[in-house]
DNA sequence: TGTACATCAGTGAACGCGCGTTCACTGATGTAC
DNA sequence: TGTACATCAGTGAACGCGCGTTCACTGATGTAC
């Protein structure tokens, strides 16, 4: 099923529905979470049967595993792009920092569906734990690039060490955040999560 | 439906089976995560039909706000006892983070219903909100009652402040151990999060 | 350029399933005399 | 202590709903000669 003519008339067709079954399941998780994914609701609303869409999916599973693979790749590359900006270890540490916070905010579903409350029954593929890697090492470069203040480089425990409050740090306000759990509380979520990154980075040439 | 006798044999009875009921749902919930949870399959468990359940529950969605209610008590419970630690802030600061992460381990699926992803299309109840800040106030209480060496005390916008980072960090590390996201990762959480307790606690008196 | 043919996107009917909820009812249990 | 009665827990049938998935099919589209 997946695997089909990507080329010519017929495939720049197959590709353009392909996209927005993808893009209509998003919509989906994002108005009513990930379990209520349902391939009747999203061909309806493309106007088409429920059985047309087995042309573009293996199965309703198969879609959930695509769209969580596709949410870490797009993380993944979020990270290795901000990673590339110039200057010290620690500017880009904050710039990977800030970058992930964007794209969390803007993919509030697709963060919470990595990082947030397991789909229930959902058995996540080995590939994903590879891409969790792929965000991950960025930091743990950053931090292995430098070390506090004199020290030229840090030993790979200790970057690995920095690297995991760094990123638990960072997941404590965005998630919090992401799921709604500061409106009503009179906390400016942007100043305190740079507080967070700096009190992790802060010490950094 | 909700309030009946609840006294002699028969409200004895009542009561046993409403927190057979409950049980059930958590059971249902760990298993399933919230948005799976079915009357029908509750009454099945118990080894009843569906419609006697309406006999102590008033829709499915009540069920739900009740279990979501409980929760809150029950770790707002969890949090004022450990605030009645003997000692100096910091001691209670420190057993309130600690009484937290126990909870939230043995009661995962709980934990990550009130603070996880909400659950799509649920609206909680007013009641909620109010129940958060009563996990939240020894936390508060404990930072405004000792400020940092040398200042006796703390002004309630830097309480408040302290207090919300310890909260994320806290929430930080809880909620990825909580929700699986360690595993396979040569991480030690416990270290981890008494580590985090300390950043925050640290220069407390 | 025109025709025959193969490809393949999408349909419609059907399957078995589980869900929440209602309703009129049965029959056991507790209570009042 | 014994009987009549009220209470009420639980049943069974039924409703309308949405789900994933299969299957044989139609008919448009692209391609090869």
């Amino acid at each position: 099923v997946a695997e089909q003519t990507s080329t010519g008339p017929r495939g720049r067709y197959r590709q353009q529905v392909r996209s927005e079954v993808l893009e209509r399941a998003w919509e989906q998780i994002a108005a009513a979470g990930a379990s209520a994914l349902s391939l009747k609701a999203i061909a309806k609303q493309m106007g088409m049967t429920a059985p047309a869409l087995y042309r573009y999916v293996a199965s309703r599973d198969d879609l959930l595993t695509e769209l969580i693979l596709a949410a870490y790749r797009d993380l993944a590359d979020v990270a290795e792009t901000a990673a590339g900006t110039e200057g010290p270890a620690r500017a880009r540490l904050t710039a990977i920092a800030q970058a992930i916070r964007v794209w969390a905010l803007t993919n509030a579903h697709r963060y919470l569906l990595i990082y947030g409350t397991p789909v229930p029954g959902y058995q996540a593929p080995p590939e994903a734990t590879a891409l969790a890697s792929r965000i991950f090492a960025p930091v743990v470069a950053g931090f292995a690039a430098t070390g506090p203040a004199g020290d030229p480089r840090s030993s790979p425990e200790q970057a690995m060490r920095r690297s995991l409050v760094f990123w638990t740090r960072l997941h404590g306000v965005i998630s919090l955040e992401a799921a709604g759990h500061f409106t009503g509380m009179a906390v400016d979520p942007a100043r305190l999560y740079a507080g967070e990154v700096e009190s992790v980075v802060a010490d950094l040439r």
